[in-house]
DNA sequence: TTTGCCCAACCTTAACAAAACCTTAAAAAA
DNA sequence: TTTTTTAAGGTTTTGTTAAGGTTGGGCAAA
């Protein structure tokens, strides 16, 4: 799971941090426009956005955001209590809206609240394509009681594909997403962990339903036949 | 959408339906066995939840409703404001939590906001002419239920007629829109690649509404026959 | 006004070139 | 050891070019 906290309060952002990064991978913008490029490489499950920033404020950055199709929940944090602040956070897009100070369980609730509903199965941490099955809290892949071995970045690749499928998903994005920004390896090795995913699945013919369309990414297709 | 109020407080029950009546096809009930029943019919797009009832607590009718697996989203309303009474609430399964007293606008706004992710992550990002449509989110086309294989330029070159369908495209518009200002090939491409696309829409008669201009361009006209 | 010719613009096809991708295996890191 | 990364060669798809065929408008002669 990987939060965004656009956050220009450095002690608040670091306190935020402190409270989610057990439960979510943490991403930190200091201003908006560092907010908004990160946001829009659409790799996070949940966006946490203030909105009195210098420059660039939250309603700009969320507006830009939804303008650009990235539907990725957000929810604003700000000071203000006012009616119609709340107004103009709901109208640009925003899922959710905290008035500071709050309680660190209120946010962390709410958060959690997001991400099960937009990230789907209330059943607890277990994600599902056709009959594969992923157990999220121990990391194992099954298809009709048999495990699959899978190791650790295969598996969040696999992850990532089911949350998103039939979209797809440029090398760019996966790669984003699994090995992080910072990350000074090349985007090849996408390839490399997309043929060993395909091999590992071809046992249960589960590879075919792995996709990709050339030049532009992968997909996860429940399409029948097809395409 | 279908909204239903678990609420005692037949005034409260009564003002919420006036504010969301011109949005919503509002139910009422005004406890909690009778809510339940109504919740477990599966066809409410969001349920707004009242915790202090008689007989049966909110906190029961949720925790009944997610036990089987019905998942739809649930806002919790109550005049309990302790921290303990959310971390309740939401380890239930709520989806949101509004304290009495609220704004009549923020409840409405909020409501919106839940049913427009519930819905809006079903709804795809077509795009159609006539019965053509192109599925942007996963390149596709097709033509009743049937799928055309196009590749990439010849995708992006549909898309771009169908944007700009019944004005004429120079070719090189089209060029420097697909291929780029700075590409160092010839714009005969263009040719090319309409020439394919008739090719690939032959089958199903969609190539005679691409219409080529002499000296001017192409054309995507939906006009009857002539012209 | 009509006829027929010419030429530029466009269409189509196919061959070649160049990306993009797949797979494997070995090296490096954990 | 197991996992991750890099590298290299092979495969497939797509992009590009060129060449020959087709079309239609302009224009001059009838």
């Amino acid at each position: 799971m990987n939060l965004l906290i656009i956050e220009d309060d450095k002690v608040l952002s670091e306190s935020i941090k402190e409270t989610t990064k057990e439960i979510f991978q943490i991403e930190q913008a200091f201003d908006g426009e560092e907010g908004l490029y990160l946001a829009e490489q659409n790799i996070f499950d949940v966006i946490i956005l203030d909105i009195m920033m210098p420059h660039m404020n939250g309603y700009e950055v969320l507006e830009e955001l939804r303008k650009k199709n990235i539907t990725t929940p957000v929810i604003i944090l700000t000071a203000k209590d006012g009616i119609d602040d709340k107004i103009k956070g709901f109208k640009v897009g925003a899922d959710d809206y905290l008035v500071k100070p709050f309680h660190r369980e209120e946010l962390l609730l709410r958060l959690e609240a997001m991400v099960r509903r937009s990230v789907g199965s209330f059943k607890e941490n277990i994600l599902s394509f056709k009959d594969l099955h992923l157990n999220l809290k121990n990391k194992t892949a099954s298809i009709d009681e048999e495990v699959i071995k899978l190791n650790g970045k295969q598996f969040d690749l696999l992850e990532y594909l089911i949350n998103n499928k039939n979209t797809i998903l440029t090398k760019e994005q996966i790669f984003d997403r699994i090995w992080g920004f910072e990350s000074d390896t090349s985007t090849t090795v996408v390839e490399v962990y997309a043929s060993n995913l395909r091999k590992n699945l071809k046992k249960y013919d589960y590879d075919q339903y792995i996709k990709t369309f050339r030049g532009l990414g992968y997909m996860l297709s429940d399409g029948e036949g097809n395409v």
